[in-house]
DNA sequence: CAAATGACAAAAAATGAATATTGTTTTTAT
DNA sequence: ATAAAAACAATATTCATTTTTTGTCATTTG
């Protein structure tokens, strides 16, 4: 029994993410997910080649949503110094991951999920947000509020990297200590040294 | 039936390690390493209070032999540059990490399982490592390579930490890409300019 | 015709009884 | 008295069976 609305990707994305935050990823089936929409689970399969390609969807939504447009907007935001928005930006993308991780934490369950199987979804989300620190990067050059000679896109590579056991799903569970935010500290002061040092 | 020598811890470790090796770290029982001892499993419990305890022990002395004393050795030797020692000592770490992640799997999957449950040998474990950066680091401060503000020991674990990607077992399916060098290259221009970095 | 359904096969997951393993206690041997 | 072996519950693992889920497609509906 069709609804009195089309059946667009973005009504069963909805339905899909509301039934993940339900159940959690492991114990979604498409069944349950078609059930919500009131639709045949056969219909599905008219929008999603597969169950894969539909838990993707999901994830790609949420990062873009949750992860990447609002970091984007410290970016236009302007500072006053470029140093200040770096740092601005890796907080915000560590309480993002972190708060998601606990508040969120089915969704965050299937996103960790989706990162292991290291799909192009993921490589592209990274892509998007060393981009957003590669603009930071040359934006901080050019007030000379940084200094480097690597080329700005494997810097802002090397930032993201350095700062992974803060924003990686995989460290998650060392979150939690208290000792965490002291330890992001002394790290952010150690690269803020290596991107202000004069030459 | 005992053999003819006295059951020693090293005996049990040295037999556990060499069955595991074999079965892998999932299905290797007690029994198994038993046999390997001709004891009945029994008696091992009179040594290790309990199975858990027996993985913990192996991975602590791997750890020991395969991790701690190569890396400390290169403290030992006394390099010109205390840069050089710290970069060396890094890439060295990576190294075994990566080595050992191809060429044996077994070990480094228990290890990898050992770490998961955050057990307080892996903290030691880190503990030991990041003492050995410090090390280096003071020797730096003394002479002249290195200029910090930070005490010596947060500083190290922000090199520890800044590093986790490429030595952290949860990262191990992304050290086979061919850009991982390049990568590491990268971040350590990025530290060691924060670390070499005139105020 | 476009879109959804529902029946269907193949694949994956859940179940439960049989088997093996773990960890503790008791017994045996020296 | 000391240390290994044997016995023994409590867990955990297997494995064959049943059930669910996934994905396809011929048919139906509007």
């Amino acid at each position: 029994m069709a609804n009195d609305q089309v059946l667009t990707k973005e009504a069963i994305l909805d339905a899909a993410e509301q039934v993940l935050r339900r159940y959690g990823p492991d114990k979604t089936s498409v069944v349950d997910i078609a059930k919500a929409l009131q639709v045949s689970h056969g219909t599905l399969y008219r929008h999603f080649p597969s169950k894969t390609a539909l838990r993707e969807a999901v994830t790609e939504r949420w990062l873009q949503q949750s992860v990447a447009e609002p970091l984007s907007a410290i970016i236009e935001k302007q500072h006053s110094d470029a140093d200040e928005a770096l740092h601005m930006w890796l907080k915000t993308l560590i309480e993002i991951k972190r708060s998601a991780s606990l508040n969120d934490p089915e969704m965050f369950a299937m996103y960790a999920a989706v990162t292991l199987d290291a799909t192009a979804i993921i490589a592209e989300h990274i892509d998007s947000l060393t981009g957003q620190i590669e603009v930071l990067l040359e934006r901080g050059k050019v007030s000379g509020a940084f200094r480097y000679d690597q080329p700005a896109d494997r810097l802002a590579r090397a930032v993201f990297s350095a700062t992974a056991k803060f924003h990686h799903p995989a460290h998650a569970a060392e979150w939690t200590g208290e000792s965490a935010d002291e330890e992001f500290g002394s790290l952010w002061k150690l690269l803020l040294s290596g991107l202000a040092s004069s030459k």
